[in-house]
DNA sequence: GACTTTAGTATCAAACTGATACTTATTAGG
DNA sequence: CCTAATAAGTATCAGTTTGATACTAAAGTC
């Protein structure tokens, strides 16, 4: 192995040999939105700190989440290594980042905000990618993992919920279809809640409260391939 | 040029900042296997190599699978960053795996042998986490990336191919509806080759040429979650 | 009370799925 | 040569799933 650290580990300000970065998604009303750090100047990048390699990662990147938010996120995944960017705040050669995720309309900290996706301003070109990856992989493993209801409150009505996946999957979705689809796996279980959103019909309250069901055959999927 | 681990050792540090291992999947008649490393005891683990911060990681592992396999794969992707298992080869705090893909029938390199994924001997934890991570990726994300097709030939039968599916799906396939659906998909194209495999009536050869489809529409999926 | 808005349901034709059975092309064996 | 066996590939058809349209229900607004 190259000694290739040795220089800078001797000028005594040594990079951490790698860094851990979140990316914490949520949704505002037809928006998917990224925590960042706010300077003066605006948006400046998302949470991240030197990765202690005495603690585990997952353990280590829920405790980011935990500080920086403020609260535990309703789901965390790991993301992958991102080296191949140069620039990162932390000078180091590799970033390990995770994804998780908060109830829309969960508040921002203080220095922290909400910034849309698709707007995000010049980032470290390693934190840009993670963003990037991470809002695929939400696309990506939301048919596997729980991601829309966990981007909801813990009570949420049926168009809500639409409207999640509408967001997520980037295309309206038909009502009727939609529910007969989410009755048929079992998923939610109805409270005895009511909301009322000013103006119409009241809508009734849900909960994710998966059922155990037979064999989840997973079918053949070429749609989605080219 | 190569000081392997001797100096940064001795010198009391971990040995290495990362490693970079590579999981390198294939497929035999009813298996899924995997090439690893084999001593005289049988197979003691998959590819690795210390991560130099110097290169990319994306060509780090790429150079790494066509070292070791003496080819290119046919697909190769970002695993992630593993850490929570103490026990890998390089004593390194940190792995960086990949995962890629041959064509079923590539020959493993001399004191190299495919292993079935189902019965992987005992292997250092990180590397051990790393597969199943990697089998699990393989699934996950055979419907949003070609990976079937990537572990054939570059011509294949309609038989072959649903074989495949049949290996990562893990459950027997409607042959009409397979064919049906694959058709309706446009991504392959028939090859004027028939392949005679004994007895049967002869298969005619088809290629991976997905043509661009007008808006491939992702649907609402709950079978799958839970 | 009439109108608007949103929730939630019903109907029905079109599309899709999978079981069964069929046709076609080849090898094996007498 | 003729028959059986095997595997590729197709056709039919009933049962299910989908999505458009239209409907009913419950609230607020004028």
């Amino acid at each position: 192995m190259r000694d290739r650290t040795s220089s800078v580990a001797r000028a005594g300000r040594s990079p951490a040999a790698a860094s851990l970065d979140l990316v914490c998604c949520s949704a505002e009303p037809r928006r998917l939105v990224v925590l960042m750090d706010v300077a003066a100047r605006g948006p400046v990048g998302i949470p991240w700190q030197s990765l202690d390699p005495s603690v585990g990662l997952d353990a280590a990147a829920a405790r980011l989440a935990r500080e920086r938010l403020g609260r535990a996120p309703t789901w965390i995944a790991a993301l992958g290594a991102f080296g191949d960017q140069r620039k990162h705040l932390s000078q180091s050669a590799l970033s390990v980042g995770y994804v998780a995720v908060v109830p829309m309309g969960t508040a921002a900290p203080s220095g922290m905000a909400w910034v849309d996706v698709t707007e995000l301003p010049t980032l470290p070109a390693r934190q840009a990618a993670m963003v990037t990856a991470a809002v695929s992989a939400l696309r990506d493993r939301m048919d596997l993992v729980p991601i829309a209801f966990r981007m909801l409150p813990s009570e949420f009505t049926l168009s809500e919920l639409q409207e999640m996946y509408e967001l997520l999957l980037g295309r309206r979705l038909h009502k009727a279809s939609f529910r007969r689809a989410l009755q048929g796996a079992y998923l939610v279980e109805p409270t005895d809640s009511w909301r009322s959103e000013g103006r119409g019909r009241p809508a009734q309250l849900f909960r994710y409260a998966p059922r155990r069901r037979r064999g989840h055959r997973r079918s053949v999927r070429f749609e989605l391939l080219g």
